[in-house]
Parts: structure tokens; sequence; C-alpha cells
DNA sequence: GTCATTTCTAAGCTATTGCTTAGATAAGTA
DNA sequence: TACTTATCTAAGCAATAGCTTAGAAATGAC
């Protein structure tokens, strides 16, 4: 063994994934990076690879990140309808509480890089599966529990769910707070 | 007067508008501009001022080339229901016969640059403002022809579409022709 | 304490970024 | 034909991009 690292990985990994979503991938520069993550060039390179290695791991840690920040209810054992109602509508609350919405990091990167670069479209994707999966749950638990109708197609449901939400992800940046409110009516209301 | 431009503002300005869709606002270099419009850099900076206004023009561009191109069975006089269905339909296809779709031009600023910048964020807005209302004309319209409740709330419908399509345009970079096909299927069923 | 190994700082690398400029060229006016 | 004005080519500008390297500093093993 030898010299300790004078900072946590994932600490710093988490300065890396706000940095990312702030400003985008192309925009963020590398010196960028290196002051908010509090560490030096050197030390991003040889512990992180490159830049899109980095970006990557703060894709990763996006997902982690929202499953304690946004999913966590959905999460629950015994989440339901009412839950995932209650989800939806926190986007209109944040339209109007957040100046400055961020959006998701996932979805502002299928606008910003797409399928370009297959490393980086296979972590949207799995971040896309995680999201279609964790709603498709919340259905499960519906049926189970009586709210939804046990011929209910959940699966069509929670891919219709996840497609609404990344139209909200975008429109949420984008639109005026009652068409957000709009839009989650109209879905809530398309899930019976 | 004096010696005349060798090329068409109009037509460089679609170039433009083209490497800016197939690669995003950062990852679109002047250099590049240069060599896809056909014109080099003094030409571009004389007739179009800068980059960002380079990009703001051709997200007008843009506009103009959906109209033709996207929009044209919508925008006629008579446009109905049958017809919003089929538009929507169409991005189930175009995700099997495009092997990399490339999106929307505006959804995916919205994603890379969101309101970062007040002009860019006013061109967007006009975007989405357009595509509502083209949307709730044809709800009108369905609405005069018996096709819809005349009590149906178009406005909230057409923000409701809206909300969709940025999502279909967010989902057919990202996800399965199936999923798509559920999203769409799901949503006309909700338009009644 | 000595050694091997890793991390640190700080400078520097080449390539590219958005943008500008000097001078040649073209075209309408008189 | 001479003059004015605008557009062209091609070179060049400072700043920054992602990434690397040389040498100093730290740490656990022996």
């Amino acid at each position: 063994m030898a010299r300790n690292k004078a900072y946590s990985e994932e600490e710093v990994l988490g300065k890396a994934m706000e940095v990312f979503w702030k400003n985008g991938y192309e925009a963020t520069s590398v010196r960028l990076l290196e002051k908010e993550m509090g560490i030096n060039q050197f030390s991003i390179y040889s512990t992180f690879s490159s830049k899109k290695e980095l970006f990557i791991l703060s894709l990763k840690k996006y997902t982690e990140y929202v499953k304690v920040h946004r999913f966590h209810t959905l999460l629950k054992k015994d989440a339901g309808l009412k839950d995932l109602e209650t989800f939806f509508h926190h986007f209109a609350r944040k339209k109007r509480t957040e100046q400055h919405y961020r959006g998701c990091l996932v979805v502002n990167t299928t606008g910003e890089l797409g399928a370009k670069d297959p490393d980086i479209a296979k972590a949207l994707s799995n971040y896309f599966g995680f999201i279609k999966n964790t709603i498709k749950q919340v259905l499960q638990n519906a049926v189970e529990a009586g709210e939804l109708s046990a011929n209910a197609d959940i699966d069509k449901y929670s891919n219709y769910l996840l497609g609404v939400l990344q139209g909200l992800s975008v429109g949420a940046k984008a639109l005026e707070e009652q068409q957000i409110k709009d839009i989650v009516d109209m879905t809530m209301a398309n899930i019976k």
C-alpha cells in the first residue's frame, strides 16, 4: 500500500454529477469539474479515466440520487396509485418553486447526445429501464390492492407513464405551470 | 450597391439547421458549419453575426421546416382526429425506419440548453406555442365536426398532447418501438 | 528509518474553440 | 474608366479544450 486519496470518490462523483446536470455534457469543461469537485485534473483522470467515463459514472450516480430524492415514495413496498399521482403532481410544484428547473439529467442527455455514443446510450437506456420497472411495480401493487383492474395491461401503462414522464421532464423546462398541471391531470385520469 | 453574395441565405441557413440538428449546439463548431454550409467563416459572421444568432435563426428555420415536412397534415383546413392519430402513429414508424432518429431539434435544445440563455429560451417557447396552437386548432375542428364533445376542454387537451409529443421526441431516441406504440395508443385513447 | 508505491501539485502539451482582419475580387454608379 | 461599396479568400488572433508529465509529498510494509 501507499499514499491514500485525500478525497472520497463517491463524494467528488456527486459533485461531478451536479456540474453535468447544471451545464450539460459538452458545456462542462474539465477545468470546471476540477474546481467544483475540489480535486485537480491529475486526480480526475487517474480515478475516472476520461471525461466521458466520469460522465457515465455520473449518470449511474444520478440513478442512485433519484432513488433517494425523487422515487423513494414509489419504491416503498406498498406504493400505490395515490403515490403515483402525488409523484406526478410534484412536477407542477417544482416548476413553481424552482426558478430554473434543471430537468432530468438523463432526459437532458438524451436530448443533447442521444445515441451518438453507444456507451452513453446504454446508460440512458438502463436508466429508463429502471424508471419503467419502478412504475410497473407500483401498478402491480395497485392491481393487487384492487385499485386497478386485474386485466389492466400494466406493461403498456408503465410505458405510457414513462413516456409522459419524459415529456414532463422537457415540459417543466419550457412550459407554464398550468400546462404541466393539464398534462398530469389528463395522464392520471387515463390510469384506471 | 456593390458585390452580391455568392449564396442564398435561406439555403445555407437550412444547412446550418441540419448541422445543429444532427450534432447539437455545443458540439457544432464554426469550422463544421463552414464546411457544411459551403461558405467560409467571414461570410457566416458577416451574415449571421454569431454562432448563437445563427442557431436562433436555425430554430426558426426548423419551425418552417416542420410546417412543411411534419405538421402539414395537421395544418390542413379540415384536419381532424384521424389526422392527429395518424400523426402520432408516425413516431413509431419513424423509430423503425430511421436508424438513428435525430429527435426534434427544439426538444433536443431544451434538453441541452434549457433556459440558460434567454434568447434561445424564447425561441423554444415560441416553437412549443406554435405546436400547441396547431394541435388546438385540430381539436377545434374536431369539435365542430362532432368528433369531439362540444364541452371538451380543448386547451387542456392540447397541452396534454403537446406534453406527450415532447415525451415522444425523447422516447423515440431512447425507447423501443413497442414502447412508443404503447404511449401513442394510450394517449389517443384518452382523447374523446 | 528505509523502501516501494501511490497521490499530489503545477506546469505544459497539442488541437481546437469562436471570432477577426488584411488584402484581393467583384459589381453597381457616375 | 474611375470610384465606391460589399463580399470573398486565407491567414491569424487569444482563449480554452481534453489530457499528460515530472517531480515533490505522503503512507503503509518491512
